[in-house]
RNA sequence: GCCUUGGUGGCGGAAUUGGUAGACGCGCUGGAUUCAAAAUCCAGUGUCUUCGGACGUGUGGGUUCGAUUCCCACCCAAGGUACCA
């Protein structure tokens, strides 16, 4: 009988569902142990063989726990809210929560293929409201939240109230706004409600706040850096700004230094760490202050004040530059100062001569994106602002200058230059012409700035003179505290996150405005569901999606949404537009799946007392700094509330590779006319795309670099020649210059075959703006039928609906199975690296299926009763061994993740045993439990015709055995100088001298010594020989 | 730019503590079987070679009896870089 994949996996996914195999109990004798992978998004393109590759991983490793006689959990569900869904709605007008059901009803059939041994009665989904009752619960507990520092911990307002109202909140150390004023209990209680409300918003863990965001004013919405390209909006190119809005933001700065100590704690890749290490970005350093000058000061007021005020603001403080520095001790270095050009500062003190210079630079910064600003350290660019700040011990004046290497969001958005100590601060010097004092002993800092804070000896300093960095560092702290001009801080890079989204297809807030106050709903009101919209695009007058509803209100006494006519702001009161960010649902979903269908609580006592915490999680490294970062802040958050016993929620996490594919790339030429280099507008400019081959690429690519034009010069001609005669009447060639620039476009993979070649009308097919395009083929001919063909150009890159280069599994799963599919997954290289996927191998897996089917046909082919009398044979010597050795490895290989060479193993044993002719039930039975974590469904059928009737999931794991192993003699790799030349047999009890002589006497030994005699012979007992000279 | 990861045959990769480089699989070549094809099976397959052997793990150095493995410098590729998920 063959192996019918189809018949066994179809069997075997039906038997599991319909017993509830893999159902976990919260309830057991049983240790328990909590197996997760990372849960999908649910986008419209379906799983691609990407996705599967942490879930196969973290399903073996679940079903070798359940053979070692764990109680698994091991659930799935779905990240379902997102900005894909939106813009599918945007576009076709469908709403985003049928995209999303359809979607997720594919993705559940992908995933029911694969095998998985889920517990889909705990499958969760984060656009559910009942799900997402609970994500504006947590909401409302940060809401109700404050973080006081003296004990460390998240506590409830009520707590921050009681002591404001006995003393204020002059004694009071908590995380809170820069800006939070000093009162005392008298003044506290004199406040009105608002003034009230206003001053706890600045102490919440969740609060409102102006943030920066890159704002598109054309789509009328805000864009990640990530759909910003070269400055403009990736969809239609409208100019993009940065600008302040007011929105949600939570503290997650809160516990900078409790997410940093807790890494220690946890068993997580290193580069994981450290890319949360550095996120966070701890820096030991002071705070200075710099008073602006007077004079400069009313001198830019002038314009913009009265004379009166004028006579009042001479006797306020002067203005004051806040800046954070982890070099203080430099302090007597700095010759000039910069500001963000966002900086709130910038306005004020920018004097009347320099304001027009200082304007067009703010302007020309709030187009560049801050990743474009931090990656460019080539282009030197600032401007004086006309101001001076006063040096707090010299008392000398500082230029102020804006410049946009300095970024508003970083410290506190200004930075005191000390050019001769830091490169960036020395190359802008160098670039304006500015003072570089010297302040290190004996350093030449004529070519570039000294940043090595360990050999430093303070000079040109007064009292820092001859100091080392550390004494310096002391004592500048101590001065600059002594005469109120800063302290020692520690400054974390980390910000507080932004958790506005000005989207439809997110979580509604759980709040109500009245007086412009946030208000929060009560608990037995939740889920507050997303309202029904006629549109998802913002509104006319820029407000997010949820501003086109039109029942989108509170009744604060009904305690139910009602139409927005009925807002009186008296019992009817504005609900919040925004809605809450992609890592909203996901920062707790994996305690929800203790217990998911409890409605009256997140999860109970009993469910997370006997889960915990996550034992494993598997996913991509991509989620180091959002998803993993949150969901460690909210768990802290949540164990100071003491609803959860773990203040970290996952004790091990992988990261699995990505998948990359082979991109395919056609090359459009984009050709406009140009006279002496300015572009010329012609009558009847030609429209249709134009497209060329490989090869014509590579030669343009190459004459770039070479300065040889001729490549471009055909392609001009070919233009020309398909130009209409009038255009070219109009046309003289050497007057005229055509550009030619090229941009690579993605085309489908699936167009292209295996030699490269493009199916140019499936290409047009797909992609209708090319209907009537031109292709230049390799042979440089106009592509009409096959006259020619089209080569695209290839790159690998992440595998991903948006680069044309997915490769579905289901096609995979149709002819090979998904035995194969899983075993062939784990055999392309090690889980945590990225590798190409390529379908072809697949058959290597595929037949070692076969084989092994075959290895068991004693018990599978019925008229074989003959043979049954063979399998009850005892095993021999050379059967247990390859049992035991294949037991050995496999077993590590899970432990330690490195599943691909697992497969290599279970396929050199297969074929020992096949060469063995081997047919004992001793052997083949606890073959199959090794076989079952990763090829279930063929185990399961195994193990049944071995004459077994229950399952093989938590047959227990075979027990490795050393002695099948013990070998008395090894062949020896004789080595000279380092290279192995041949070996020898020898027994292993054999000692070292015997070794040697045995080695010296041998006549290969002789043969190439060719009568040299050894400086040296290193006698590795059971490793090897090596003989030097 | 910065942070992280990686670089070994035509391809994916293996080499567990510094000890036989290329396991296992794909592909390729030759053969068996077949009317033929598919499937299956057998043999070979890093490069060069004067057939003795020599060289060989991104490049250049270093440590060592011995380096894919450890150290230094560099090159290249991929991922992340705060609103993609």
């Amino acid at each position: 009988m063959n192996y019918d994949f189809r018949e066994i996996e179809a069997k075997w996914q039906k038997y599991w569902a319909e017993n509830e195999t893999f159902k976990a109990s919260n309830d057991s004798e049983k240790p328990k142990f909590y197996a997760l992978s990372m849960f999908p998004y649910p986008s419209g393109a379906g799983l691609h063989v990407g996705h599967p590759l942490g879930y196969i991983a973290t399903d073996i490793y679940s079903r070798y726990k359940r053979h070692k006689g764990f109680n698994v959990l091991h659930p799935m569900g779905y990240d379902s809210f997102g900005l894909p869904a939106e813009q599918y709605a945007i576009q076709t007008g469908q709403h985003p929560a049928i995209t999303t059901e359809n979607n997720i009803n594919r993705y559940r059939e992908q995933l029911d293929q694969l095998g998985f041994s889920f517990d889909w009665s705990r499958e969760v989904c984060t656009s559910n409201p009942q799900y997402y009752k609970w994500t504006q619960w947590i909401f409302i507990q940060l809401f109700n939240s404050w973080y006081n520092k003296k004990s460390d911990k998240a506590e409830n307002i009520s707590s921050l109230i009681s002591i404001f109202e006995k003393e204020g909140n002059t004694d009071v150390e908590a995380t809170c706004d820069d800006d939070t004023p000093s009162f005392d209990a008298a003044a506290w209680n004199r406040f009105s409600e608002k003034e009230k409300q206003e001053i706890l918003l600045k102490y919440r863990l969740t609060y409102l706040a102006d943030t920066e965001v890159n704002w598109c004013p054309a789509l009328g919405t805000v864009l990640a850096n990530d759909e910003i390209v070269n400055g403009v909006s990736e969809r239609g190119g409208h100019p993009v700004v940065r600008k302040k809005m007011t929105q949600w933001s939570m503290r997650i700065t809160a516990y900078a230094q409790r997410l940093l100590d807790g890494l220690d704690k946890i068993d997580w890749p290193q580069p994981l760490k450290d890319s949360q290490t550095n996120w966070i970005g701890r820096s030991v350093g002071a705070s200075v202050t710099f008073n602006v000058l007077d004079a400069e000061r009313s001198r830019s007021d002038q314009d913009v004040i009265s004379d009166d005020d004028v006579t009042s603001s001479a006797v306020e403080k002067p203005y004051e530059i806040e800046v954070f520095t982890t070099r203080p001790d430099t302090i007597f270095g700095v010759s000039f100062m910069t500001l963000a050009p966002e900086h709130e500062l910038v306005d004020k003190i920018t004097t009347p001569e320099q304001k027009a210079e200082v304007d067009a630079y703010v302007e020309a910064t709030a187009k560049r994106s801050e990743r474009d600003r931090m990656a460019d350290v080539k282009t030197i660019s600032g401007v004086f602002t006309g101001a001076y700040a006063e040096h707090p011990f010299t008392k000398e004046p500082i230029p102020i200058w804006i410049g946009d290497y300095v970024l508003a969001s970083y410290g506190t958005g200004a930075v005191m230059a000390v050019p001769c100590g830091d490169q960036r601060d020395y190359d802008f010097a160098k670039h304006y012409n500015i003072d570089i004092p010297n302040i290190f002993e004996g350093v030449d800092i004529s070519e570039e700035a000294f940043a090595d804070k360990e050999s430093t000896i303070i000079a040109n300093s007064d009292f820092l003179n001859g100091l080392s960095y550390k004494d310096a560092m002391k004592k500048i702290i101590a001065e600059l505290e002594k005469i109120g001009h800063g302290e020692g801080k520690v400054n974390y890079r980390l910000r507080d996150a932004v958790f506005s989204r000005q989207r439809y297809w997110g979580e509604p807030f759980p709040v109500y405005y009245v007086d412009g106050m946030p208000q929060m709903i009560d608990l037995e009101h939740l889920p507050l569901q997303l309202p029904e919209v006629e549109k998802y695009l913002p509104t006319e007058t820029g407000e997010p999606p949820l501003g086109n509803a039109t029942e989108w209100a509170w009744n604060a006494e009904t305690n139910e949404v009602v139409s927005n006519d009925l807002i009186d702001h008296k019992t009817v009161f504005p609900l919040e537009l925004n809605t809450m960010p992609g890592w909203a649902g996901s920062s707790q979903y994996f305690n929800r799946y203790m217990d998911p269908r409890n409605d009256d609580a997140i999860f109970s006592p009993e469910a997370i007392n006997y889960w915990q915490d996550v034992d494993l999680y598997i996913g991509g490294s991509e989620h180091a700094t959002g998803h993993l970062l949150y969901s460690r802040f909210w768990q802290k958050f949540m164990f100071d509330m003491g609803y959860v016993p773990k203040d970290e929620f996952a004790q091990k996490l992988i990261n699995q590779g990505m998948i990359t594919g082979t991109s395919a790339f056609v090359q459009r030429v984009t050709y406009f006319f140009t006279e002496l280099g300015n572009p010329v507008e012609i009558e009847q400019p030609i429209r249709k795309p134009f497209l060329i081959s490989r090869n014509h690429f590579i030669e343009v690519l190459r004459g770039i670099a070479t300065g040889d034009r001729s490549k471009e010069e055909q392609i001009k001609s070919w233009i020309y020649d398909i130009l209409d005669d009038d255009v070219k009447s109009k046309l003289d060639l050497k007057q005229w210059q055509i550009i030619v620039p090229i941009h690579t476009i993605h085309a489908d993979v699936s167009l292209v075959n295996a030699s490269d070649e493009l199916d140019v009308q499936a290409f047009k097919k797909l992609n209708p703006e090319y209907l009537d395009a031109i292709f230049i083929g390799e042979n440089g001919e106009v592509i009409e039928d096959d006259n020619d063909i089209y080569v695209v150009s290839r790159e690998i890159e992440k595998m991903s609906k948006s680069k044309y280069n997915v490769v579905n599994p289901d096609a995979i799963c149709e002819e090979y199975g998904a035995d194969s599919l899983r075993l062939y997954e784990m055999f392309l290289g090690p889980l945590e690296q990225s590798k190409p996927w390529n379908t072809a191998g697949i058959t290597g897996v595929h037949s070692f299926l076969k084989k092994l089917w075959k290895l068991y046909s004693p018990f599978i082919d019925s008229d074989a009763e003959r043979s049954r009398s063979v399998t009850e044979a005892e095993p021999t010597a050379e059967n247990l061994k390859t049992l035991h050795k294949t037991i050995k490895k496999v077993e590590e290989d899970i432990e330690n993740f490195s599943f691909n060479t697992s497969v290599s193993t279970f396929m050199i044993c297969v074929n020992e045993l096949t060469a063995q002719k081997c047919t004992s039930k001793a052997i083949l039975e606890p073959l199959a439990i090794l076989v079952s974590p990763y090829a279930p469904h063929i185990a399961e059928e195994l193990w049944s015709r071995l004459g077994h009737s229950e399952s093989i999931a938590e047959a227990p794991f075979p027990k490795f055995e050393e002695k099948y192993l013990v070998e008395s003699s090894k062949e020896y790799p004789i080595s000279f100088n380092g290279k192995m030349r041949f070996k020898m047999e020898l027994p292993l009890d054999m000692g070292k001298d015997e070794i040697e002589a045995a080695v010296m006497a041998h006549e290969k030994t002789k043969e190439q010594l060719q009568g040299r005699s050894p400086k040296k012979v290193i006698v590795v007992p059971g490793k090897i020989v090596n003989i030097v000279g």
